[in-house]
DNA sequence: CTTGTTTGATATAACGATATACGTTGACCG
DNA sequence: CGGTCAACGTATATCGTTATATCAAACAAG
């Protein structure tokens, strides 16, 4: 049996006495009815415990009161926070809400892209990758709702909530250079993202504004990935002229970034600042806390689906590109102090305890 | 304009200049047909870039091709792991994912329960609250298919996949009495959630094993919640006879009491030795690095989601319950040491600096 | 040359709800 | 008392697929 059969519309009607149209009325509440067909009809749904048919309904309305998003991973704090708030929002308004993980692979997004629309899904939240720009701007041109996220895809109907990335990075190099640092460190993020490329400008920014020289050797790539971003962290230390502070592009990274420094016998602040992008819960209960740049994620979530709800909904043309700029903000905790004068040289030897790799226990 | 026009299979059948059921048929690839009429109806297809309506083929077939989650909070490392695990096997098998966070309220469960099955979900995963037992037990009695994680709700059709939860606490116990711990406290969860009664027990069983008297005052609550582990784990260090090791229920009570304990200048694992539910990856780069009771949940979430897809495909009668129980493993870091011979009371002084408490800057 | 069988194509009945077009009934007014 | 207009019901088309029953043609066997 490849489902039980449930209670339908006809069935309610047929028990109620009266035709099936009449049922629909009640129940869906338009048109007009006589109190006593009301309450029959109530009683009867209400004796079968009927249950509407959600995917007739969808059908027949061309409307499936779901919305989609896609993110790049849901383990990310970032992500999980962004979430929680399109759900708030999508629950208060009625919409389910269908979530799909990416892993920032091209392929798997277009899979989604597509796998959404047929299954008419009413819009989608994404933050396309490079390669699909042109398959979601087209998408949206067609008429498909969409919101993005720090991403611009150049169609008229979509709307960008977008946050200011383009001064968050030059906040914290300003910060550090108040403390009194010159040599600023960064472990930048993947360079294929949008996001990766904003946050390495506006430390370049950051430094220009503070008068400091861009220096290439303080520049290291960890592509936003936990492996990597220890490898560039530990030449960034190993460096014959090390940075006494360090700026990290997402949380995942700044976490490879403490181990490797711990693991290296180089402590925070006294013998590096650190500055995170991304402000996950473990920022201030670590030790010391960490002083970070933190995104309003959650609101950020209800923004994008308070939008995408609004161009699913309106009835009219199309309306204008909203772009929605969020102010990123500097949390100041306890990771970042003034440069020493005299530099140890302590921990530049090599790690007493190799760092802990994980070993994936089932395939 | 409610929702632009795509296009229909009736539409590819007349350009391909057959029959709609002709079209159908060499779509979804089943009956006899003849090459010719193959290719004029893929031609067709690909010109119009045809795309399949879902909604009409789930009403048709009685499916969605969609499994729903519940989940209590999808911001905890927990819930994120399991999710993707869900979501590789249900991708793998052509389903989509819907989830809801039910925050622990079972009003919330009770509403995406009955909103779940009106959309035509094919089945859930979840993990039901004590007062909506019996609703989850008649959802999956009726024939709804559905597969509980770490809660029997006493259903012959619902499988259950569960870890050893009556095992975990007494790992964590053996190991620091080993150590040569005799004073071990407890960061207890909510006593309202089966996972958290179990962890309560399984740290009495562990006592018992190691021939350690159960004493009242060294179990606080802080149901599951970050301020309350707060406040939880200042009651156990401000005891008169405080305890030299702490056993803390999940992720987030975790780093409440770290951040208390540094609050307080109690460090670890010289005055106090710590073991956390759960195994968040800032578990491994914190200053020590933390030792956890890892549960595999991602794997589990491949499970879940195989048994799930297992109950909803098969054709015959409804299989016996299945049970999966998977071990939870200690994973043996920085975080315990043997107790101090000789007590210092030094950290018993009031906190030099205050917790600093989240300001929520949007409604 | 008839009869049976195979093969390809078509027409059509679901699936379960919504909404419109169209009757019927009754109330109210002239 | 006949006519008009609400108010209320019903019958039915529609949404876009899938799958079954039917049909026609082609072909082989008797």
């Amino acid at each position: 049996m490849p489902k039980r059969k449930s209670i339908t519309l006809k069935e309610v009607a047929a028990e109620a006495g009266v035709s099936l149209g009449m049922a629909s009325r009640v129940l869906a509440g338009y048109g007009s009815f006589s109190e006593k067909s009301r309450v029959s009809v109530l009683a009867a749904a209400d004796k079968l415990s009927y249950r509407a048919n959600g995917v007739a309904r969808s059908l027949r309305l061309r409307r499936t009161n779901t919305i989609g998003v896609l993110i790049s991973q849901i383990s990310s704090y970032h992500w999980t926070t962004f979430v929680q708030g399109v759900e708030e929002s999508a629950k208060r308004a009625g919409y389910g809400v269908v979530l799909s993980n990416t892993g920032d692979d091209p392929v798997r997004e277009m899979d989604y892209l597509r796998d959404m629309r047929e299954r008419g899904i009413d819009g989608i939240i994404a933050s396309p990758l490079d390669r699909n720009l042109r398959a979601f701007r087209q998408a949206s041109d067609s008429g498909f709702p969409m919101v993005t996220v720090n991403v611009n895809i150049g169609s008229e109907r979509a709307a960008v909530v977008a946050t200011d990335e383009g001064r968050a990075g030059a906040d914290a190099v300003a910060h550090l250079d108040a403390l009194g640092h010159r040599r600023i460190g960064l472990v930048a993020g993947d360079m294929e993202l949008e996001s990766g490329r904003l946050r390495l400008e506006s430390y370049r920014v950051g430094l220009e504004e503070a008068g400091l020289e861009f220096d290439e050797d303080l520049v290291v790539h960890g592509n936003y990935r936990h492996d990597e971003a220890y490898e560039a962290a530990l030449r960034l230390i190993l460096l014959p002229q090390p940075p006494t502070a360090m700026l990290v592009c997402n949380e995942s990274m700044t976490g490879a970034v403490l181990q490797c420094l711990r693991d290296h016998g180089v402590s925070i602040p006294s013998d590096m600042s650190l500055v995170g992008f991304d402000d996950p819960d473990w920022a201030k209960f670590y030790a010391p806390a960490i002083t970070t740049l933190r995104e309003e994620r959650y609101y950020m979530g209800k923004l994008a689906c308070d939008a995408l709800l609004a161009e699913i909904e309106q009835n009219g043309p199309p309306q204008a590109t909203v772009l929605v700029t969020l102010r990123t903000r500097l949390v100041v905790r306890q990771s970042c102090a003034s440069p020493r004068a005299t530099k140890s040289l302590s921990w530049r030897l090599p790690a007493t305890t190799p760092p802990e790799h994980e070993v994936p226990t089932f395939s």
